[in-house]
DNA sequence: GGATAACTATACCGGTAGGTATATACGTTT
DNA sequence: AAACGTATATACCTACCGGTATAGTTATCC
């Protein structure tokens, strides 16, 4: 499948969504306002508000996109690291970590998404949502492949450390987190063989 | 040492300052202005304003009050539960969940409001940065006290744990982040033992 | 009884927020 | 040649933002 995911979006939609991508997460969801927006995409309110309908809907494409951006980083990373199982789910910590290195490194951007979205009836919540239950369903899809004796136990543990990794590379304390939880997980992998088999997994 | 820790606020400003910590947490930083929290509190802005200067420093004071009651509460938790050295350090996890259940279950006060703070100059962050470096540095004495090998590496690895449970737990994903992270943080100290000692801790 | 501190009430400031209206211009497509 | 989609420019709407100014009230302390 080509990677022919775009939307239908206009030239002009298309500026204005990458443009919002950097602001919002750079500068966050309400210190940016829709004129602000628009007008560091070159392009007038109306055709803002042509394409995307609302600020809030344009945060909820903001959040799929990056998404649909972040997912397919990973899994090339993953891919084009190759090697066994197990360091195929170790290398998820260093397409991580790279991610952050080349972004902003303000945490994760759908934690922070959150904490300025308190309505669940906001449309960019299931966007959160769906973004978090990807991940934890490709982590333990691929402590699956290898073979462990509890693949849901792992993944969810290895995704718990990649969470508060992503916080504290954030907030910069401690200094190294990314390495850091990589050695970690990296632990997990190793003692995972000693998890009492109780039959869950996929 | 009374807990008069109290920075000689008066009644009203007293009331501002609950006020606003439960505003702030439950509806970001940006979203609720100071008008509506005088008016929650009861307080016309000249008292805000007179008590606390600006937003900012009224958002410190937020962070500030949240970080004490944090800490007293944990410790005091700690404390209560007793038992051997490495039984307090799993204790830590109990109190978080207490701590996210009694509150609104939005996640960490302090990774929100970086989210909502990109200016490092602003008098928040400082608040923020110190409130990670003691609870790093709190878990650190506590695998120093169970003489771990390693207790640095361990208190990291238990902190990124705490950082992604408590995200975890806020996103909704796994939905049993909490009780989950404190099996995971069992399975670290117990492996703990095996950590080759590189000569760190303190 | 006079000063001082803590407070209320109200009105105001410039700026910006999200969102809409109207009218115009340039290409394609048909 | 007409119609449509994409975009522009500009002006406007109501509502609220953080912050300030002025004046008056209440209670306590000395």
């Amino acid at each position: 499948m080509p990677p022919e995911k775009q939307r239908r979006l206009t030239p002009a939609g298309k500026r204005v969504l990458d443009t919002a991508s950097e602001l919002f997460y750079r500068e966050g969801l309400h210190a940016i306002g829709v004129e602000g927006i628009a007008q560091a995409a070159g392009v007038t309110k109306k055709t803002l508000y042509d394409c995307f309908g609302s600020k809030d809907d344009l945060i909820a494409a903001y959040l799929r996109n990056r998404d649909e951006r972040w997912r397919s980083w990973l899994t090339g990373f993953v891919d084009r690291q190759g090697g066994a199982p197990s360091e195929k789910l170790l290398s998820t910590f260093d397409a991580l970590a790279q991610w952050q290195q080349k972004e902003n490194a303000r945490g994760c951007a759908f934690v922070n998404a959150l904490a300025e979205l308190p309505d669940t009836a906001n449309p960019g919540r299931a966007v959160i949502a769906e973004q978090k239950t990807w991940m934890l369903e490709y982590l333990t899809a691929l402590a699956s492949e290898a073979s462990l004796p509890a693949p849901a136990t792992v993944a969810r543990r290895l995704f718990l450390l990649q969470e508060g990794a992503l916080a504290a590379h954030g907030t910069g304390v401690p200094g190294d987190a990314m390495e850091f939880a990589k050695s970690t997980a990296a632990a997990l992998v190793d003692t995972a063989h000693r998890i009492p088999d109780s039959g869950e997994g996929r």
